[in-house]
DNA sequence: CACCCTTCTTACGGACTTCTGACGATTGAG
DNA sequence: CTCAATCGTCAGAAGTCCGTAAGAAGGGTG
């Protein structure tokens, strides 16, 4: 994960947010604070944060109104804060779509530990659509996250692991790097030779000769493509 | 029937478990109350009730996993509660060796007939085979919450036990730390390295060579995941 | 054939993940 | 109450991976 995280902390109360600001940046997080619902629209507007922590009891605009403004705004985490007593409001604001709450009092160490938690977890891969890929001697298993070759394992890193699920989910069909860094890496931008790396790289690992590939064929202008063996 | 019976009603709800208990006392049963899976489980260790009825939606460990580790003790009755809609979900729970199991919203009559239902039934029924986990020269007694090596009693604390059970029944599946934080402990955020230092205790018990392991393997960047010896 | 652009190959330093050993708190037994 | 065991936390060490850069090789075009 690459820090620092920015972290919009919404609360009336003065108090509070200064405590949650020293502990959220403790923790690496690179805080913000706003103290109604129109500051924190505002300054989400102008420049989104990572997650927001959000308090459900707010002058002007609730904290419910904020999160669901927030939710159509896009996909930003929110962390509801909500005192005991409140159930209800808590249920809705999860239905609302608040990534996790916590409730008043809280531990700092509790709100810091799950902001960690929802950050992870919002860039958490996606459950995988196809938990066994093959192609030729070749065996990829998502779910155990391991790919064999001919029945030995075959010791592929995080990015080649991703990188190959891909092309074998997409296999036939030429993707430019630009194209594989926005689908693989998951970025807008970026060096292209990152791509040109790992394809080498995999390729050392599933081509009989890496020189002359096989199943990851260049695109000579384009990109590359992922070759079924037939 | 030799009265008083002890229930446990595990439900996150207090409202509903208030009912059901008020019910199941009249009808001259013994009740406790659980409010989460933990708790629950605690309770069946230290005084095993003749029946448990089960939410399935529980915070932290859910019904599921709870009625799953009470199958591997021993021959307490479950009598799953489910919402309506989750019909994937009772088919599942009566797979894991629910007894029965009432939906949402039930009348608290019903709910009192099929106990008294279970009970008569379990006391004629032989007590179901206990499944013993087993990997290599690795043995795990769920019901005696016992683990030998060779024969050899491996000496186990409770979080250990419970970490290698869990990894026994879901072998060749890789799980980040977070999930292993929510299936074996219970907690829905936490510290991770809690499991890093766990499961290098584990090794240094289940392992050949700990620095090499070939039970539990790391996934680099992902977690861990439990490798059968072929 | 000569030139240019694309792709390949190699190497390296930094960033991040995991491992390891140690410590204080808590719990339960004697 | 005392003592031992277990647990969660932490910080530093060790290990792994990743992105970048830079030169070499190769394909395309006139």
């Amino acid at each position: 994960m690459d820090l620092p995280t920015r972290v919009l902390v919404v609360d009336d109360d003065v108090t509070v947010a200064d405590v949650v600001r020293r502990y959220l940046e403790r923790a690496g997080h690179r805080v913000t604070l706003a103290e109604n619902g129109e500051d924190a629209l505002r300054r989400v507007a102008e420049d989104p944060p990572d997650l927001v922590v959000l308090d459900l009891m707010l002058p002007g605009i609730d904290g419910l109104e904020v999160c669901r403004r927030l939710r159509q705004r896009g996909a930003i985490p929110v962390i509801m804060l909500t005192a005991l007593g409140e159930e209800e409001n808590r249920i809705a604001g999860l239905q609302l779509g608040a990534d996790d709450y916590v409730t008043k009092p809280f531990s700092p160490r509790e709100l810091t530990l799950r902001v960690g938690s929802v950050l992870r977890r919002a860039h958490t891969r996606p459950a995988p659509l196809t938990p066994s890929l093959t192609d030729g001697d070749l065996r990829l298993d998502a779910v155990a996250r391991k790919a064999t070759r001919a029945g030995a394992e075959l010791p592929l890193t995080t990015r080649e692991f991703d990188l190959l699920e891909f092309f074998l989910t997409h296999p036939g069909e030429a993707f430019t790097r630009e194209h594989l860094l926005e689908r693989v890496w998951g970025w807008d931008f970026g060096d292209q030779s990152t791509v040109t790396v790992h394809v080498r790289r995999l390729r050392e690992k599933i081509e009989k000769t890496p020189a002359k590939p096989t199943r990851i064929t260049t695109v000579w202008g384009v990109g590359y493509r992922y070759d079924r063996t037939p």
